[in-house]
DNA sequence: TTCCCTCTCCACCCGGGGGCGGAGCCGGCC
DNA sequence: GGCCGGCTCCGCCCCCGGGTGGAGAGGGAA
């Protein structure tokens, strides 16, 4: 899918040249690609991100909602994080830049075909580079950082979740002023001046729920 | 390198055979690796993950520890996520299983020294999946939620620090009365109560410093 | 020009948060 | 038995943090 026809035309030539390869369809933009698919039954669409009237991550999100079965190979010209990411959360499992040959396309849709993926080499690269900045998510089960009682720790977690000294009170079922001795004691443990360093401590050191 | 001579031995006979691709050295262990690399000066290091004394992975973060222009591309039997983002996230820019062909081996050696990385079909997917799995992380650029201003946010950054009024007011070298309206605007804006909260919502925002 | 948004600053109020000292209870360890 | 650490609670003090209302300067858009 491409909205450009001459682009498009040219596309479905080349790839009409590739042994194990059938082109059922040829659409000029996001909307017209979600009409057609259910009529030709694609194992897998090529898609362009910039198309007017729906782009190409959203059409991807649309058609994979109502086709799981359908597989997404992403070719466009840009290969900027923001495309990427949203091109690959919206569902694409391949991601190919147009100077991709008609060789590497095909490995793209043989690849996703079979449960894989094929990406454009710099795209794998962001890809390796985003996995490896990702924080390694501290082990939940035991393990408390500076000496923290679970209590403490219990106290903490519920601090990170942007509860009052009441609400945690009432949370963990304790007075108040209990709460305060706990605040005090883990404060002082984790060598933190309030609660907003607080928070921040809990996420990094992976204590906050669901941080 | 890699701890089986035979498989060792086999794959430097191989390598050699490449056109562009020298093999400077040869190592069985991770230690060995890290006494051999600064004496060749390999640009590209073909590591297996399962070795006796210190595995891929320790060795493959000592090694950009030391050498960080060094780039490492893992050759190994298993596939596993455990593996695969322990090894990306030591430093790895490249993973190939042993089922890869001399040519794939001499495209991945390739792409890590343009810059890029050229993975195993089967380790793109994993990756793949994981970016779509994880959480949408804001845009650093651009893009601010709940339509905070870049003032806003630069407080809100700083809140998530652990910085008081008083030093946040130092930091931007305005005075705290103008950081407490910043942060009214942004508590109203994007429905916090206080900083605690704040803390959190920066995190989950990705608006934390190295957050 | 006019309007709106952003950024800047002021004064006032007050309630929650944090520091400090002290205390009792319980269970585990030596 | 004695001791220690974790959990519970109390009172007191004080200041930072947050809410409100108001105001002026600068820039961009209509």
């Amino acid at each position: 899918m491409d909205d450009q026809t001459v682009v498009r035309e040219g596309l479905v030539l080349l790839l009409e040249l590739l042994p194990g390869l059938e082109v059922v369809g040829a659409a000029a933009d996001g909307e017209e690609a979600l009409r057609l698919v259910p009529e030709v039954r694609p194992e897998v669409v090529l898609m362009d991100l910039r198309m007017p009237r729906m782009d190409g991550a959203e059409t991807t999100r649309r058609l994979k909602a109502a086709h799981p079965e359908v597989e997404v190979v992403v070719l466009t010209t840009y290969a900027d994080d923001e495309s990427i990411f949203a091109a690959l959360r919206a569902g694409a499992r391949g991601y190919l830049t147009k100077d991709a040959g008609a060789d590497e396309i095909a490995r793209a849709v043989a690849a996703v075909r079979g449960g894989a993926s094929q990406l454009d080499p710099a795209v794998q690269r962001r890809l390796v580079e985003a996995v490896a900045a990702a924080e390694p998510r501290a082990p939940r089960a035991g393990g408390l950082p500076d000496g923290l009682t679970r209590r403490e720790a219990e106290v903490l977690a519920l601090i990170a979740r942007g509860r009052s000294n009441a609400e945690i009170a009432a949370d963990l079922v304790i007075s108040e002023a209990t709460v305060k001795t706990h605040i005090n004691n883990l404060f002082a443990k984790a060598a933190l001046r309030d609660r907003a360093q607080a928070v921040s401590y809990a996420y990094r050191h992976g204590l906050a729920p669901g941080g």
